[in-house]
DNA sequence: CAAACAAACTAACAAGTGTTAGTTAAGTGT
DNA sequence: ACACTTAACTAACACTTGTTAGTTTGTTTG
């Protein structure tokens, strides 16, 4: 396990200020205070403020779009793959919690990374949507609108990072049995 | 119908450039161009670009305080009262999607009304968890852990500003009904 | 017609913004 | 002893920020 570099605790710390304040709201000042030295030192360690975020959100955007792809690869019923997909967003997400923040809200101020990331989200919307529908012919899955669907389970998972803070002892193997409790079955009883 | 004041006006559009930036990304340069006048003009009509956030985010947080009073008033099975609680947020993000985006973006740079607001959520959520837990307890609803099936539930509600403008078409009637059926019963058949 | 109002303007300000340049000091490897 | 790297510093820059003061112009009202 390598120690942390200098430009890795800036962009963890940044993370962290972009989820309490949003990208815009925090100043290199901000930043420099929050790692106790000088702003100006940060660019000893790092570009730009854009890159940091870039950094937070494009890496986490592949670790989504990774995670897709075995979904994909794998010989599995539909739900069984939603199952997985819950199960990726938990991991990710509560790994990252801060970055999830910030790809939830700051994604717009990427700027030249923005198409990029565009281009992964509606590549892993597609085919998410197509593991719906795959489930809706095969009548495994409510005959609903895809769309729908996937708007509901998909905003949820992506909210996970305002959830799983609060618990101190969050136990993510519950917390995925209980959100594919809900998310697939729903509530009643 | 009183038409519109020049103050409700530079709200509205306040409220949709919020919403693609950010509250602290927007200057009050950026709004008084989109409103075609200059900047110094906009302070004939509001105090401050503090008073336009506010005025956005506790108005709607009010109007799903009075919302959640009525359900409470009903006397409905826990299931239907569920159901008038999405009915409510269907109504209430559609009248104000731009607003929305606001309060669940930029809640965290309200200053003075900060603690009023946070006030109104907890209630709020209270509230909501409490719908639940009476639910599992008359056997409506399952007993899963009433916190995550909330924040399930309404993060897919909080998140309706994003969905209801992609579709030109949207059948509020039918968002509501779909909603319906994934939250209550899921998605599996 | 005069008074009052609504709504825009120009000009300016103090504070804060991201960032660069150049420097210093303490380790590290040869 | 030497150069190299790491990581901090001070000082400054050009620009942007929210906001205020004072003024002008057209419209409404008594």
């Amino acid at each position: 396990m390598k120690p942390e570099t200098r430009q890795q605790e800036i962009i963890r710390v940044a993370a962290k200020l972009f989820k309490e304040k949003g990208y815009s709201a925090v100043t290199m000042r901000d930043l420099a205070t929050a790692m106790d030295i000088k702003a100006a030192s940060l660019y000893n360690h790092i570009n730009s403020k854009q890159d940091i975020l870039e950094s937070i959100i494009i890496s986490i955007a592949e670790q989504f779009t990774e995670g897709m792809s075995s979904v994909q690869e794998s010989n599995a019923t539909c739900i069984e793959k939603l199952k997985e997909i819950i199960a990726l967003h938990v991991e990710v997400s509560s790994t990252n919690i801060y970055g999830m923040a910030a790809l939830n809200h700051d994604w717009m101020h990427l700027e030249a990374r923005l198409n990029y990331y565009k281009k992964l989200r509606s590549d892993y919307e597609n085919d998410f949507r197509n593991i719906l529908i795959e489930g809706i012919k095969a009548g495994e899955i409510s005959d609903i609108k895809p769309d729908v669907m996937m708007f509901s389970i998909l905003t949820t998972l992506r909210s996970l990072y305002l959830w799983i803070p609060k618990k101190e002892d969050v136990n993510l193997q519950e917390l995925s049995s209980n959100l594919n409790e809900i998310l697939i079955k729903g509530v009643i009883k």
